[in-house]
This record gives C-alpha cells, sequence and structure tokens, in this order.
DNA sequence: CATATTTAAGACAACCAAGTCCGAAATAGC
DNA sequence: GCTATTTCGGACTTGGTTGTCTTAAATATG
C-alpha cells in the first residue's frame, strides 16, 4: 500500500542480514528468502540491486552470499527506499495532481502533508540497525501466521 | 503513491459533482473529465461504479449526465476508497506480512500504525462536501500545471 | 416515430510491476 | 585444472491496473 513489493522485501531482506551477517558470515538467496517469505529468483535480482549500490556486501562462489560489511555506517531506511522505489516517493500529490505544491494545493494536501511529513522524518532517521535490534529482542518479526 | 489512479479520478470527480452538479444541474463525462485531467473513457467507467453503487446519480439522453442527488446525505471519503480500492486498504501491514497484528508486529508496525489510524479516522470523518468548500473558496484546486 | 445525445456494459489493448529463467562469471575445495 | 556452488545480468513471462473501443439502452426533442 505504501511501498512496492520490491522495496518491502529489500527492507526486510536488509534487516534480517543486519542480524545474521553482520561482518564475516553471510547468508545465500535461499535463506534470506525463506526468513523473510519471498520468491527466491525475485529476492535475488532485489538483492543484486542492493549489493551493486553498496547498501549490502556480496561474495561470489561456494561458501559466499550476502552480508553487511562490518565497517559500513549505519543504513537509513530512506537509503533503501530512494533506491528501490525512487527518491521523492513521499513528496507526490495523494490525488495525483502533477506537482504538490503550498500554493496550488489539492483539497487533501494540508492533512495529507502533515502525516507524510511526519513519516518521511522518521524513515530519514530510522536506521535499518534499530529495526533489527527490536527483531533480536522478539519484540517485531519479519513474518506471520 | 496511496490511492490508484481509479480512487485518484473517483474522488476528484465527486468533489467536482459537488461543486457544479448539486440537484438539478447535470454534467456530462467530457465536462468532468476536463475538469479534473482525467482520461475520458476511463473516467466513464468510473463514474458508472460510483452511480452504479449509488454514490452519484446519473440521467441518460440528451442534456443528461452525472449528479449528487440534493436529498443524498454527505458523502464520507472512506465510502469512495471503500468502493474503488477495497475496504481495508489502510489496515494493511506497511512491510506486506500477511496480517498486520499487535501480537506479532513488524519491526515498523508501531510507528507506521499510529500514522494510518490518524489518517484513517481523518478519511472516516471528512466528508466529500468538505472538501469541495475548500474547492469553492479557492483554497484547494482538482488541477495544477 | 426518428434522430441525436448521453450513460451502461463489457470486450479489448497497452503498460508496468512482479516474478521466472538461463547462461555467464567468480571462487572455494579437491 | 576441474567441479560444485554461488552471485550477476539480462531476457523473458505473468498478472493486475490503466486506458480504449464498440455496441446497446435510455431519453429529450422535433
Ligand atoms: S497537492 Fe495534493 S497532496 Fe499536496
Ligand atoms: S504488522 Fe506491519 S504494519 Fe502492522
Amino acid at each position: 500500500m505504501m511501498f512496492s513489493k520490491s522495496c518491502e522485501y529489500a527492507l526486510k531482506a536488509v534487516i534480517h542480514l543486519c542480524i545474521k551477517a553482520k561482518g564475516e558470515s553471510r547468508l545465500n538467496i535461499s535463506e534470506i528468502s525463506r526468513a523473510i517469505d519471498s520468491p527466491e529468483p525475485f529476492t535475488a535480482k532485489i538483492l543484486q540491486t542492493l549489493s551493486r549500490h553498496g547498501i549490502i556486501s556480496s561474495i561470489k562462489g561456494p561458501g559466499g552470499g550476502f552480508y553487511i560489511d562490518k565497517k559500513a555506517a549505519p543504513i537509513r531506511v530512506i537509503e533503501i527506499i530512494d533506491l528501490i522505489d525512487g527518491k521523492h516517493a513521499f513528496d507526490r500529490c495523494g490525488l495525483g495532481l502533477k506537482d504538490c505544491n503550498e500554493d496550488r494545493p489539492c483539497p487533501i494536501h494540508k492533512e495529507f502533508k502533515s502525516y507524510s511529513v511526519q513519516l518521511k522524518h522518521l524513515l530519514e532517521t530510522k536506521t535499518i540497525q534499530e529495526f533489527a535490534k527490536e527483531i533480536s529482542r522478539g519484540n517485531a518479526f519479519l513474518i506471520n501466521t
């Protein structure tokens, strides 16, 4: 509803990597897609995109897989959203006007904007590592039912 | 990003009808789609759905068109969203978990839910007529650029 | 009644996101 | 060096949303 399927998988995959593959250990595609309940080949493609852009790291060959570089900075949630769904995903008009504009706003602009600004700020400040911590503590999950 | 294209057009069309076709006067498809900048035949289909479900009224033949029944109750925004995009569009998990669930939530649930609850409440209480008033006053617009 | 106008309905087409497949490249272990 | 494993990259297929077209039905007007 908010993010594309690709983006959902990307967020979940990186969160999972943060928990299970920080530093030395690696996870292969099948382990990841099992953990986040996503189609394997589709997940592969998304992981490749993340890797190509340096958000995650990867190593080919036996024993290889995907991981988070130990020296890498914490990953802000917005980085993944910008990469997968495109920048300004939050700056678009809720009613589809060409330009979301204070001067010539659509009727839902005022209320809508006040929420999307809050949400955007959250996603710009929150890191994947913080979400990962919630999972580790058992306060949140990547799969249910 | 939030609503489907169909839903955007539906909302804009009904708002426009509230301003220009309350009671006696009617608007035909071409006038409506011009006012809201939408493809004519596609808009026709959406208007038919709205009419079939009694949200708006229509009359065939020369001088016919679409209008809002004068005796009809104010239209809550959520009614249109439920009809076009399906109910529970706001109750789904932001990360795509099968079930958005307090007991077994995804990592973004807490923050996300607090926004979506606010937004849902807004859409349940706001009426199309209130939005229409903003347009009439020149404080909001259905087209820009 | 004939005609023009307008919505109704459903089949059709185009587009894009979601998902699959396959051959190539890298690498670890023998 | 050979083989098995694993990611990489791109071509391909599928499905759902968006958008079009065509024919039918209703009705106002002369
Ligand atoms: S103009 Fe529509 S949300 Fe800003
Ligand atoms: S479980 Fe993900 S938003 Fe509620």
